[in-house]
RNA sequence: GCCGGUGUAGCUCAGGGGUAGAGCGCAUCCUUGGUAAGGAUGAGGUCAUGAGUUCAAUUCCCAUCACCGGCUCCA
C-alpha cells in the first residue's frame, strides 16, 4: 500500500501500482472524467516546488502528494494541447502521407506542431479539412500510450521512417530515459504526459501557419508551424473565439487610428510614429502626471541631445556590443567626427554627474528625462507602438551610495506601483532577470559586483512584497533588472516598467564622489522606468481600457453639443470657459442630427457630453451626460468642479 | 534579418487582361433637431512603387517599399 496525500492535508491508502485515474475514479466518476493529468511531489517537498506531472494512466509506486489536473491548472491544459499536437500530427500523417514532424509542444493559447511537407504546401484553406480530420480521430477514443524504448530502437524507427528531425532529437538523449507516445496510428517520441485518450479532445480549431526554422536556426531548413488549440467543451472554443473578436477591436493599432492619436508615414521611415495632435495632448498628460509625481520624489529634470560622440559609446561599451546592429553612426564633414542617434539615455546622464565634484552628502543624485532614442529594430519586429524604432522613455538614472541602494530601489518599486494603481494595472508580476551562469562572457562587469547587483534586487522585491518570479540568463549585458508585466483587461501580459542595477557605467565613466572620510568612492547606479516607454505603455493602457481613458488623461475631455445651430454661439461660449479652466473641450456643431452627434462623439469615446438648447441658454447651463449616463443640467461653473472632483477621486486612488 | 500573406477612394472592403465599385466619411443643399446613424445631390483613385510579358496590365511575372502573421532579436 502507498499514502496519497490530497491538496486539502487527507491522506488515503491505495494499492501499489494505482493511477491517478483510479484515485479520481474512487473520489467520484465525475471528476475521473474531467481529470488531466496528475501532479505528484514527494511529500514534505518545499510547497512552492513545481511538481512533477504524469499521465493519469501511470501507476503510482511509492507515497506521493498529488493534485489532479483538470482544465482550469496550467499544467493540465498543457498536457490537454500537447496531446492535441499529437492528434494533429496524427491528422497530417493521415492526410498529408511522408510528412516529417519536428517538435510540437503547447504553447500560452494552444500548440502548435513544425513539420516538413515535403514538396507539399499547405495554406489555411486546407485548415477545415484538417480540423475535420482531428475530430474524426478524436472521436476515436484512442488511447495515449506511453512505451519506453531503447536509443537503438527509437534510432532505427526514425531512420526507417527517415525522419531526420527525431532522429537528430534522439541521438542527444539518453539511453534508458527515451519514451514513445501512441495514439492510433501515429508513434511520436515524447517525454509526455499525456491525456488518458483522445476522446477528450471535442473541439479543434486551428489558427495560424508560419514559417519556423528548424531548432530556431535561421542556417538550417525551414519548416512549417501549425498553430491550433483545442478545447474539452464546444462552447468554450466559442468563448474563445469572442475573446480573440475582443481582442482585436483593441487592437491599438485600431484604436490609435479610431482615435486619432497616431499614424505612421512610409515615406518618414518603418517604425517611426507620428503623433498625431490628440494622441500628443495625451503624451503630454501622461508626462505632466509623472514628472509631478517623480518631482515629489526628488527627482531632478535634466534635458540631454539625441545624438552623442561615437566615444561616449566606446566608453559605455554599447558600441562594442551594439553598434554593427544599430543606426550607422552620423559622419560630419570634418574629418574624424562620428557621432550615434542615441540608443539611450544613461552615457549622456553619467556625464551630467561628472559635471560636477560630488560628495557623498550630495547623493542620491536622481536624474529624470523623457529621452527620446533611436534603435534599429529589426524591420520584422516592428509593431504598432510596441515596437518601433524612435521611443521616448521615461527615463531616469539614481547615483546614489551602496547603503542607500536598497532603500532608492524600494523607493522606485513605490512609484512604479503608483503608476500601475492609478492607470488601473491591478494584475502585475515583477520578473527579476539574472545573470545567465553558463555564458558569463555575455555580461560585463565584476563577479563580486554582480551578486552584490543581483542580492540587492531580490532583497528590495522581497521587502516590498512583491510577486516575482526569478529568470535566469534574462539580465541585460551590463547589469541585473526587475521587470514589471502588467496584466491588461483580457488577459494578456506585457512588460512595461524596468529597474535596472548598473555597477558597470559607473567603473566605465570612472564616476566617484568625496565620501565622509574623504576617500574616493564609486556610485551605483540604477536606471528606472515605469512607463518602460510612452510609446508602448500608450499602446498598452488603450488596449487594456479598449480606448476609454479616464477622464484625467483623456485628450477629450468634453465635447460640448448645441441642440441646433441657433446654439452654436452659446456652445462656444461654454466651451471657452470650460477652457478657461484648463479641461480639454470642443464643440461639434455640424449640421446633423443630435442622436448622430451623440454616436459619433461617444464611439470617438469622449466621456463627457455637454448638451446645449432652448432651455440651457435660458437658464444659463448645460445638459451633462458622462460616459453614456445622464447627470441632469448644471452651470458651467458646476461642470467645472464636477470634472474637478472627478479626476481628483481618479488621480487620489 | 528570415518565411508566408496583404497593398484598390480619407476609412472598411468588393472586383478583375480592354484604365474601376459599395458602405461610411467629406462637400453642397433641404431639414433646425433634446441624448448612439434624417434626406437629396456631388466631389474624390497613376488600383503601393519600379521594371517585364502583352495589341492592351490595376489585374499576370519579377524586384523594391510598407503593413499583417510567425521565426530570430530586443541596450
Amino acid at each position: 500500500m502507498i499514502n496519497i496525500t490530497f491538496p486539502d492535508g487527507s491522506v488515503r491508502q491505495y494499492e501499489q501500482g494505482v493511477t491517478g485515474y483510479d484515485i479520481a475514479m474512487s473520489i467520484s466518476p465525475r471528476l475521473a472524467a474531467e481529470v488531466l493529468a496528475v501532479s505528484v511531489r514527494k511529500p514534505g517537498e518545499d510547497p512552492a516546488a513545481k511538481g512533477t506531472t504524469l499521465d493519469v494512466t501511470r501507476p503510482l509506486t511509492q507515497d506521493w502528494e498529488i493534485k489532479l489536473l483538470k482544465w482550469d491548472d496550467e499544467e493540465g491544459k498543457k498536457v490537454f494541447w500537447h496531446s492535441s499536437s499529437h492528434l494533429m500530427a496524427e491528422a497530417l500523417e493521415a492526410l498529408y502521407p511522408g510528412v516529417k514532424f519536428g517538435i510540437g509542444p503547447a504553447v500560452e493559447n494552444g500548440f502548435y506542431y513544425d513539420v516538413d511537407l515535403g514538396g507539399q504546401t499547405l495554406s489555411d484553406a486546407d485548415f477545415a479539412k484538417i480540423e475535420q480530420k482531428m475530430l474524426e480521430l478524436a472521436r476515436e477514443k484512442q488511447d495515449f500510450c506511453r512505451i519506453e524504448v531503447s536509443k537503438a530502437e527509437a534510432l532505427k524507427h526514425f531512420t526507417e521512417k527517415g525522419d531526420q528531425y527525431k532522429q537528430e532529437l534522439i541521438s542527444e538523449l539518453e539511453d534508458g530515459t527515451i519514451t514513445y507516445y501512441t495514439n492510433g496510428a501515429f508513434t511520436d517520441l515524447c517525454r509526455g504526459p499525456h491525456l488518458r485518450n483522445t476522446e477528450l479532445i471535442k473541439a479543434v480549431k486551428l489558427t495560424a501557419l508560419a514559417g519556423a526554422y528548424w531548432r530556431g536556426d535561421e542556417k538550417r531548413q525551414q519548416l512549417t508551424r501549425i498553430y491550433g488549440i483545442t478545447f474539452p467543451k464546444k462552447s468554450l472554443l466559442d468563448e474563445y473565439l469572442v475573446v480573440l473578436e475582443e481582442a482585436k477591436k483593441r487592437d491599438h493599432r485600431k484604436i490609435g487610428k479610431d482615435m486619432e492619436l497616431f499614424t505612421f508615414s512610409p515615406r518618414v521611415g518603418a517604425g517611426l510614429p507620428l503623433w498625431l495632435p490628440r494622441g500628443a495632448a495625451l503624451r503630454y498628460t501622461l508626462e505632466t502626471f509623472l514628472r509631478r509625481k517623480q518631482e515629489e520624489y526628488g527627482y531632478l529634470p535634466v534635458v540631454t541631445p539625441h545624438i552623442g560622440a561615437k566615444d561616449l559609446y566606446v566608453t559605455s561599451g554599447h558600441y562594442a556590443k551594439y553598434g554593427k546592429d544599430s543606426f550607422q553612426p552620423i559622419h560630419t564633414p570634418q574629418e574624424g567626427e562620428e557621432y550615434l542617434l542615441k540608443p539611450m539615455n544613461c552615457p549622456h546622464h553619467c556625464e551630467i554627474f561628472r559635471s560636477s565634484p560630488r560628495s557623498y552628502r550630495d547623493l542620491p543624485l536622481r536624474f529624470a528625462e523623457f529621452g527620446t532614442v533611436y534603435r534599429y529594430e529589426q524591420s520584422g519586429e516592428l509593431h504598432g507602438l510596441t515596437r518601433v524604432r524612435s521611443f521616448t522613455q521615461d527615463d531616469a538614472h539614481l547615483f546614489c551610495r551602496q547603503d542607500q541602494l536598497q532603500e532608492e530601489f524600494e523607493k522606485v518599486i513605490d512609484l512604479i506601483l503608483y503608476v500601475f494603481k492609478t492607470l488601473h494595472f491591478e494584475k502585475f508580476t515583477a520578473q527579476v532577470s539574472l545573470r545567465d551562469p553558463k555564458n558569463p562572457s555575455k555580461y560585463i562587469g565584476s563577479e563580486e559586483n554582480w551578486n552584490k547587483a543581483e542580492q540587492g534586487i531580490i532583497d528590495a522585491a522581497k521587502s516590498k512584497g512583491l510577486p516575482f518570479v526569478i529568470e535566469t540568463g534574462e539580465a541585460a549585458f551590463y547589469g541585473p533588472k526587475l521587470d514589471f508585466m502588467v496584466k491588461d483587461a483580457i488577459g494578456r501580459s506585457w512588460q512595461l516598467g524596468t529597474i535596472q542595477v548598473d555597477y558597470n557605467l559607473p567603473e566605465r565613466f570612472q564616476l566617484e564622489y568625496t565620501d565622509s572620510d574623504g576617500s574616493k568612492k564609486r556610485p551605483v547606479m540604477i536606471h528606472r522606468a515605469p512607463f518602460g516607454s510612452l510609446e508602448r505603455f500608450v499602446a498598452v493602457l488603450l488596449e487594456h481600457t479598449a480606448g476609454h481613458l479616464p477622464l484625467w488623461l483623456n485628450p477629450d475631455q468634453v465635447k460640448v453639443l448645441p441642440v441646433s445651430e441657433k446654439y452654436a454661439d452659446y456652445a462656444k461660449k461654454v466651451c471657452s470657459l470650460l477652457k478657461n479652466s484648463e479641461i480639454r473641450s470642443s464643440v461639434d456643431d455640424r449640421n446633423e442630427t443630435l442622436g448622430k452627434r451623440i454616436r459619433e462623439v461617444s464611439l470617438m469615446r469622449v466621456p463627457i457630453i455637454a448638451i446645449v438648447g432652448e432651455k440651457e441658454v435660458a437658464e444659463g447651463t448645460v445638459s451633462v451626460r458622462h460616459n453614456a449616463v445622464d447627470q441632469g443640467s448644471m452651470t458651467v461653473e458646476g461642470l467645472v468642479s464636477y470634472i474637478a472632483a472627478a479626476v481628483k477621486e481618479e488621480l487620489a486612488q
